[in-house]
DNA sequence: ATGGCTCCATACTGGAGA
């Protein structure tokens, strides 16, 4: 079972691209982030032409999130992370399709920080993290993914040094991010790649891309029931690279 | 220290992203 996460920062602006991504990879389970379009702005028929259906929940303007299958029916558990009923950014869905658990989410950028955008995104990861102890305590197979907008330590960015002030490098963050984990996550490329230099997303400026000069930022966090299933993981860089393409590349995994 | 680029909104400019 292949699952791949993908913040597509526009999903209509994104289609030809996103079409050419499914179409060349055909991931089994994909989940967006950063739609930015309204519920009734996604484009529904395009994605289930190419053989997927599709659970979204849309924001317009800004935020979205998506799960995509192509392997049979996908559950829907809940599309509003729990915690906070003043919030209300389109952030998280969550589904089991093919009984895994997999919760699609859009952590805040938290920037400028301090303030207040970086208080939302740290309350943010605190209800992420509450919901995420429920989510083990039943002791099933759970993938937690999307883009985190945390690098998790300074082998995750080009330049650390650059990064200490940033709202995805900051103590806090790595802090929450390491608290997360500590509950029993496997992060999956670290977990397969612990030594490599590995990047999902480069800033449009300066030709980040072509220098390589990138974050890790989307991540798959696996309960201890996906550890052992784990068989493969990478980042589509390529897609990176393409005309018109995102800021981020996708990532995946593989399960057996 | 700043701005570089790209998206969307209702737009010829501004907010947000990371």
């Amino acid at each position: 079972m292949k699952i791949a996460t993908y913040n597509v920062n526009g999903v209509n602006g994104r289609l030809p691209v996103l079409l050419r991504w499914l179409g060349e990879t055909m991931p089994d389970v994909a989940c967006l982030q950063e739609l930015k379009a309204p519920q009734e702005k996604f484009p529904e028929q395009a994605i289930l032409d190419a053989g997927y259906e599709v659970i979204w929940h849309g924001q317009k303007s800004w935020n979205g999130v998506a799960i995509l299958s192509r392997i049979g029916a996908i559950k829907e558990i809940r599309r509003v992370l729990p915690g906070d009923p003043e919030d209300v950014h389109s952030r998280y869905i969550e589904a089991v399709v093919n009984d895994v658990l997999i919760a699609c989410l859009y952590l805040p950028n938290g920037n400028p920080a301090p303030g207040p955008k970086f208080d939302y995104k740290l309350s943010w990861f605190e209800r992420l993290t509450t919901h995420a102890k429920q989510l083990l305590a039943q002791e099933i197979p759970v993938v937690l993914t999307g883009d985190f907008n945390v690098i998790p330590t300074p082998q995750d960015v080009y330049k650390p040094e650059r990064w200490v002030d940033d709202a995805l490098f900051r103590p806090e963050t790595r802090a929450a991010f390491q608290k997360l984990t500590a509950q029993g996550w496997t992060d999956a490329i670290r977990k397969l790649y612990p030594e490599e230099k590995i990047y999902t997303y480069w800033d449009y400026f300066r030709d980040a891309f072509g220098r390589d000069a990138g974050l890790r930022i989307d991540h798959f966090l696996l309960s201890p029931q996906l550890e052992t299933r784990l068989t493969a993981a990478g980042v589509d860089r390529q897609v990176r690279g393409w005309e018109k393409s995102s800021d981020h590349a996708p990532v995946w995994i593989e399960l057996k």
